[in-house]
DNA sequence: TATGAATGAGCCTTCATTCAT
DNA sequence: CATGAATGAAGGCTCATTCAT
């Protein structure tokens, strides 16, 4: 009747919840979004039911993926702006985002959200901020050209992202892939293109 | 059941083949993959009857469309082998190729082939090979750094092609960000990634 | 399992029996029996659970409110055939329990219980019995004709309770149906009541 | 190319939409709208999908349903406005059109369209319309009492219909019923309701 | 006893594929 | 050969009912 309004979920719930997350999170990695729910169900051990109680939409638990990954990835981005050498920190992003993307075919979608049904919202602002934060700095550094504009960086950034899904790139060759891109944003005047 | 083997298809079971591919293109490179066959013989002008009597699976029908752009893009890479000037003649097939993802989600899955279930098998080979001697020639004009290797560019290449698939980019955003990529295969000597 | 054989309900277990019922009642009138136990639970301020220790079944739940309700109806015209004028009793309780059914869907699936796979059993015949003592005393009164039967009496009441429910009527279209059924019951010249 | 524009129904098809129909009117007639439509097929004989082809959903399987009833009403009221005795008719009207509800629960949909999810637009007018003729003709015999209006007439028909659906009333008690509502209908000037 | 999470059968709908016409 | 109707396996989602807490 009165005590606290908000019980805590109940343990084998929280549980749940957290294994449901996790398996699609495996199975949207792998799949793609068309990955059937009933699949996470079974992966995660779980009657159907069980996983429509906790995300009533299919919808809803890819918005919750996304979301989580993109708190991860704005975190990571935050994290270098604040600690990281302003040089290598855009650069050091980069690769790691990439990296994720490559396990992770969520990461991706999350990127193009635009072009997803499942739209993440104003979050995805702030990885855009984050980014151009880092973009800023490693150009006040001299580390970037100063002509590069952050949309060009974000389309960069996506495109790797998918190729290294895609492609099932090893790591060679994502290192030499990156290296590309980061002498291109890199290269001093060189750029008669 | 018996007389000649294999009889040359009749004339308006060929139109009908032509057809049926013209259409698919357009829907797959409208919808994707996960456009509907029915979609695909509504846009032919056939019944559906007809698009699986000319490929027995859906599957079928999209190999034979990526064998088709493959060997329209590969062609395309080979002349500019024999004509292109050797200096520009890779940064040319990059755009074109990049375009024509941007209006075709098809092609896209061309590059990934790997890393889809639609195999496309030998022919991508030659597509490899053409770009392999646009590159050669490019680095012995001096126009890309020395060791850069194939694999990476044709990652790149990939990259790049999903990226204008997904992100919608305008064509100022796709010219920049291939400035980008280019500057990086460039650039004489700053790569220290 | 051992002890006394049917303790007294617990006091909070009858809070909790009576507010379902209310709650159950409530739903069930705006939303027919096809609300959702669940919406009933809501409502009553209880857990799922609870409703079906109560009521181990929806069914029940059904049959318990029908019951009551049935209970409910036949008091009404029980105290009408006490303590009403003759004439006009049968009349009184018509418009009453039009107007109840008008307001809860429930009501009306009490009165062609045979016709629903919720039967209310026997406690149906006690209100047959009551709306037969109403026919009698109106027909004895010379109010209503000779000849009319209880069959077709309770055919027209659960008639109009149907219509009334179903067509949404408003208070004088109420008036002016029923206006037509009782002229149809009462002697053709005989009327000076 | 041409020739005619819309081909007739291939003859399997027409027999499958026939035996749909004839299958759904059953099921929904003996279980209401809530029937399934797996129900329906298999009572049709045929499998899920031909359902859905021929009634892209459940809701237009129920429009169909209901506006063929509907019509069929409707021209047995113009008949009897175009042949029938202006005193009668209208009673006959009413003895048919609730004979057939007793046997068919879309019917009853039908008549509480505004109710129902399921709305048949503007052929009930016309079915409002029919009966309002059918009244108007038996008022100026003489035959039903000046006052009564178009909506209890209506209001009676539906509740009549309802109850003999919900009642399973056997043919005696429908006539008898019927009885007393036309004896309100027809009473010359006893109504003190 | 009460709670509310878990279960799983069942519903509507889509679509690749088959087969009678 | 072409046609297009029929098939039936999924897929997303709901809800009565069960059972661990």
């Amino acid at each position: 009747m009165f005590g606290d309004a908000t019980r805590p979920m109940r343990a084998d719930a929280q549980r749940n919840r957290a294994r449901i997350l996790a398996a699609a999170e495996r199975v949207f990695a792998e799949a793609g979004p068309e990955a059937s729910t009933e699949e996470v169900a079974r992966r995660a051990g779980v009657a159907i039911g069980t996983v429509f109680r906790h995300f009533p939409t299919k919808h809803e638990l890819l918005r919750a993926l996304l979301k989580r990954l993109l708190r991860q990835v704005t975190d990571d981005a935050a994290e270098l702006v604040a600690y990281g050498d302003p040089a290598g920190a855009l650069f050091e992003f980069f690769g790691r985002l990439v990296e994720r993307a490559a396990a992770n075919r969520a990461v991706v979608g999350l990127l193009s959200a635009e072009g997803t049904d499942v739209p993440v919202g104003a979050p995805l602002g702030s990885l855009a901020d984050a980014v151009g934060e880092l973009l800023a700095r490693a150009q006040r550094a001299g580390a970037v050209r100063a002509e590069i504009r952050l949309d060009e960086v974000l389309a960069l950034l996506e495109s790797v992202c998918q190729g290294a899904l895609r492609g099932g790139w090893d790591s060679d060759l994502r290192r030499r892939t990156l290296a590309v891109v980061f002498a291109g944003l890199r290269a001093p005047a060189t750029d008669r293109g």
